[in-house]
DNA sequence: AGTCGCTTGATTGTCAGCAATCAGCAAGAG
DNA sequence: CTCTTGCTGATTGCTGACAATCAAGCGACT
């Protein structure tokens, strides 16, 4: 018997479907942080009803894309430096543990999967497809978090990921030195590879510092800059 | 003029407000792990209707208390090993970065705060009063976790938390050596106080290590004995 | 001019009912 | 006796209508 394919593709719950629908539309930038979403708008351009386009915010807000004013409005999470370094240093942390997960369960195989994507990144940058390189970097990290074979770490840095992309949309925000971003990625998966579980969470949770410390110096350059302007009126 | 209390505290969304119920009730160990949760009865039971329920439930699925499967049931979510491994894991990596974070960011009037908390721990233990000693550990790290000033990491910390409580009422699985307990507390905390980043962050991550070595041997068993009864079948 | 209170239109929150789906069982074929 | 097939009751998924709430604008009063 020649096998079918599953219909569970289709299957997916309608607010799940719709969740994805305007996940994408957030994600794709048309609409700017602290943007407003109405229910009966997205009701009737997605064709379903206002509760299951609630039901697909819900989920959205606890991925971390939108917040609820209640009785008042549904908004795109704003992108503001604070919010990107909650979302880096976050992403630093969970990278770190996955990384340290990870080099205690490789196999080979795994070590050749890696290996394969990082020259897919490289090959990427030195096509100048930038794009395409930063999605590869992406799997890249995912598949690192696969192997640490942990559900609940797996699920919270998918919607890290994403925060991390909207951000990027939102601000312009890109890597700079692509051949260093190369070298750092081969010495990880290197170390994954190894097995050296320190070595590996250690450059995981390096791999965003120079941001994280560059958001954290804007971060207080604002809080003073908010204390004369508190002073002042 | 003295300050009034907020009326936001009644004004919670009766979804909210439902979640609340359902959550305490699972947390107080009544329902079993795996235990099924129906729609109908909730809501007559909290005399909402069913649609809030569902939105209440949904809530809880994301704290990781419930599970959905999709057109036939809501269950109370498992209390298996590798679940327990994943929370102790988690809460690691996270209690180590805020410890981290609290360090850099820790006052005076926060030590003293961190200090008394403590010292009501330690009589809670003498005291013999366990289950609110219980408590009082969780609130010291959450107020370690507070002193971070990352919403994203507090949220994510307080569903970990819960967790944990749930995994203790239904395992059973409570700590042992109190006066260790007391020790590796006060040393952390007195480490955030000092503005030691790296000890603060060590000393949280060590804080579970022996609970998820323990977990990962057991987890190790289960596979193994996975593997014969693979062979056996 | 400024503040208070009201009205109003827009938007979200909640509900009850219908539709879709599933697990289990019972009857019939082989 | 076993396997398949169709039915049935129970449960979740989805919808449209109604209720509650809010922000904004307007006029009256101070």
């Amino acid at each position: 018997m020649a096998k079918l394919a599953s219909l569970r593709a289709e299957k997916r719950l309608l607010d799940r479907r719709a969740a994805d629908q305007i996940r994408a539309h957030i994600l794709s930038g048309v609409l700017p942080a602290g943007g407003r979403l109405l229910e009966t708008q997205l009701s009737e351009e997605l064709e379903v009803s206002r509760g299951t386009v609630r039901s697909a915010l819900a989920q959205l807000a606890n991925e971390g894309l939108v917040q609820q004013v209640a009785f008042t409005r549904w908004e795109v999470s704003g992108a503001s430096v604070s919010d990107a370094w909650e979302i880096y240093t976050l992403r630093g942390a969970l990278e770190g543990l996955a990384a340290r997960l990870a080099a205690t369960n490789v196999t080979e195989a795994d070590g050749k999967r890696l290996r394969a994507v990082a020259d897919q990144l490289q090959q990427a940058i030195r096509k100048r497809r930038f794009e395409e390189a930063i999605e590869i970097d992406f799997d890249l990290h995912t598949a690192i978090v696969e192997l640490a074979q942990h559900r609940r770490l797996a699920e919270q840095h998918r919607f890290i990921l994403q925060q991390v992309r909207f951000h990027m949309v939102q601000s312009g925000f890109f890597p700079e030195d692509y051949d260093e971003l190369i070298a750092a990625h081969k010495a990880l998966i290197e170390a994954v590879i190894a097995g050296d579980a320190d070595r590996a969470e250690k450059l995981a949770r390096s791999h965003n510092d120079s941001e994280v410390k560059q958001l954290a110096k804007m971060l207080k350059q604002n809080a003073s800059m908010q204390k004369v302007k508190g002073r002042a009126s």
